[in-house]
DNA sequence: CGTCTCCTTGATTGAAATCAACTTAGGTGG
DNA sequence: CCACCTAAGTTGATTTCAATCAAGGAGACG
């Protein structure tokens, strides 16, 4: 599904000639933080993550989003995070003008906007306990149960992301996050066949650890 | 200004009768956890605080919403976090499922809407930077150049909330909030009056700190 | 085969949490 | 109106968890 809209909305075929599609290799920037925040995107395949930079070369990952997640949700004139392909990306463009306007005579789509810009929130709102109230495990932990939710198969998840990555999400380094893995590891509640590649041996404790 | 609208939209009348006031006093809840979202509400007066309770006592506020601020927008049926009256508010309630068939004939309605989410958005965002990546020292001057922002006078700041709702919004302990501030005040940066009435010295100097 | 990047592991340091008093301020009742 | 009581805030000592510093290993690619 290409548009913002469900495929039986009237406002589809508007949506599909105003949003040109937009291959991202990986570790491309969509956008930075700063530029005219012109662009209102969907994800159709690959990884996209939105992150802020800080002086003294700190970064946080606001989110990873994956099919069918739209981001660059801004309340200014700019964007406030920069957003870069994870992993080779094919992206829907839409104009947050031409978005807007269209929104205007299209209840279907407004309402959609919105729905997509609260699920941004919720995620947001989840997010901000994990780093300010989770331990690095349980950081671990929660974040593994949520890759987990999204995987084709419940008990085995493939990272798309490096290390780097998920330390930058879960506010850590990436030695604590390598530590932490291992602990999970030894608690046998994962297991590796490769750094990317983990198997979720017991998801339930994962979830009790996740809080 | 009662409305979500400005007094200048049509669907103005309409919003207030389906809005009836609330008033709320100190540490009363307004709405809890996974109770039914079925209000959305704007602050009239006083400060709101929207937080999440955790397993074995956490806590991790989400905002401090004040005057104009609207919260409340939930992706599910249900509420995510608790609302309560941080000072004894006056509130407009809003009934969602009112709201979001009105958004549907008045666009104004539904910008606002719209806005308001990403507006909350916005906030959640620089939250997690803060929360995942600032030192106990950087989040006390962040928090208090923020103060100032909302406050009538600069460089004098009255809190609303005490150091363990502080705690709770920056992912710390009401120790360490008590020890950043009392170094923020030897650093001449800040001078207090009384625990809740913190003159802000050097405003430059903590924006600075403020990453 | 060597080099580079990514990941892991070890040793040490350091910042914030925890544990424990103590002080101050505010509210209530004598 | 003052004294007491309680809640809120501060400060100190110690511990702990994660950061930092440092090195080594594994896999990918030319």
């Amino acid at each position: 599904m290409l548009s913002i809209l469900g495929p039986n909305d009237r406002a589809d075929g508007v949506l599909l000639a105003t949003g040109p599609v937009r291959n991202v290799s990986q570790d491309q920037t969509i956008y930075s933080m700063s530029e005219p925040a012109e662009a209102i995107l969907k994800v159709v395949s690959g990884m996209v993550r939105t992150c802020r930079f800080m002086s003294n070369g700190r970064r946080q990952i606001d989110a990873f989003h994956i099919e069918g997640d739209v981001f660059g949700f801004e309340a200014g004139a700019h964007y406030s995070l920069s957003a870069e392909a994870v992993s080779d990306c094919t992206l829907v463009c839409y104009r947050r003008s031409d978005l807007l306007s269209l929104a205007a005579r299209h209840q279907g789509l407004a309402n959609q906007l919105y729905l997509h810009s609260i699920r941004n929130l919720a995620r947001a709102h989840a997010h901000a306990c994990l780093l300010g109230r989770f331990s690095a495990l349980e950081k671990l932990a929660s974040f593994l149960a949520d890759e987990s939710a999204h995987s084709p198969q419940r008990e085995q998840v493939t990272l798309a992301m490096n290390r780097t990555d998920i330390a930058d999400y879960l506010g850590l380094t990436v030695e604590t996050v390598s530590r932490s893995l291992a602990m999970l590891r030894r608690s046998k509640l994962i297991e590796f066949s490769s750094p990317r590649e983990i198997k979720l041996k017991d998801l339930n404790g994962l979830r009790v650890l996740a809080v």
